[in-house]
DNA sequence: TGACATCTACTACAAATGTCGTTTTATTTC
DNA sequence: GAAATAAAACGACATTTGTAGTAGATGTCA
């Protein structure tokens, strides 16, 4: 489980990019699926992916032409993860008060609970039926 | 709603030791505050409450002695906010993948769900029976 | 009022991040 | 195999963040 290293909005949104272009791309490929408007310097992008690179993030595979072709090493699993925790962190490492603020905010509505609650219900086979909910033995 | 200024993790830690403290104190009572493992010199705590004054995070009240005495200017609650509307972000702006991720790794329980649940309802007294509740607009 | 304790103000500095430009090297194409 | 092209390597610079030292102002107490 060793790496699943901190990164930097900018470097979480290169690997989104490279995410979404299925996980494998050459730097040029990943600079021009960036919108236009936020597009960085082709440079730019090369010394973001070596900044991935050293922190294990990405790694170089083949060469096609005289271009790298870069894999991603974190999923976006893993690195949303990271952040989660890390959010977590600053609220006490409980899940709660982030809930409520999603629910206060109206971020999360009733049928997302519901849903939510089908999930939990899913992985949580425990599921006691109602008033029977004490206790354990 | 100008000030929610975005604070780094010792900024935010910061801010926390002085919400801790009432929203008001003196630099000294902030850094005599803070877990003696990680006690930063007094000059540091002196220097980040000065950006935090910079962002508007924190004013200087009174005088007392020859201290100042600062005030919270962000609630912990905005504070917070903030930090999930960057998180959110990253997760495209809603609020199901993170709550997804939340129950996968175990740090939202079922009663967790039923809680905010109740929590939801309140809020939202739209609430629908059952089948009722798709489509619209 | 002078010695001492505390603060504030100012300065500094290294590491991390965002953002390239330039030089070198490899590839392709006559 | 030399020119044109594209990418890699390397280096650079501003800003932000973490972390603190020092000098000068201010308050306190005998």
């Amino acid at each position: 489980m060793a790496s699943n290293p901190r990164l930097t909005k900018f470097e979480l949104e290169i690997m989104d990019a490279l995410w979404k272009l299925g996980g494998t791309a050459a730097i040029r490929e990943i600079q021009e699926s960036l919108p236009e408007e936020k597009r960085p310097a082709y440079t730019t992008v090369q010394t973001i992916i070596a900044r991935l690179e050293e922190k294990g993030a990405v790694e170089r595979t083949k060469k096609i032409g005289n271009a790298f072709i870069f894999k991603a090493l974190v999923s976006r699993q893993s690195a949303h993860r990271r952040l989660i925790d890390e959010l977590l962190d600053l609220f006490g490492g409980s899940a709660q008060p982030l809930m409520s603020h999603l629910v206060e905010t109206g971020k999360l509505t009733l049928s997302d609970l519901r849903e939510m609650e089908k999930r939990a219900a899913e992985l949580a086979p425990e599921t006691v039926t109602d008033e029977n909910t004490e206790s354990e033995g």
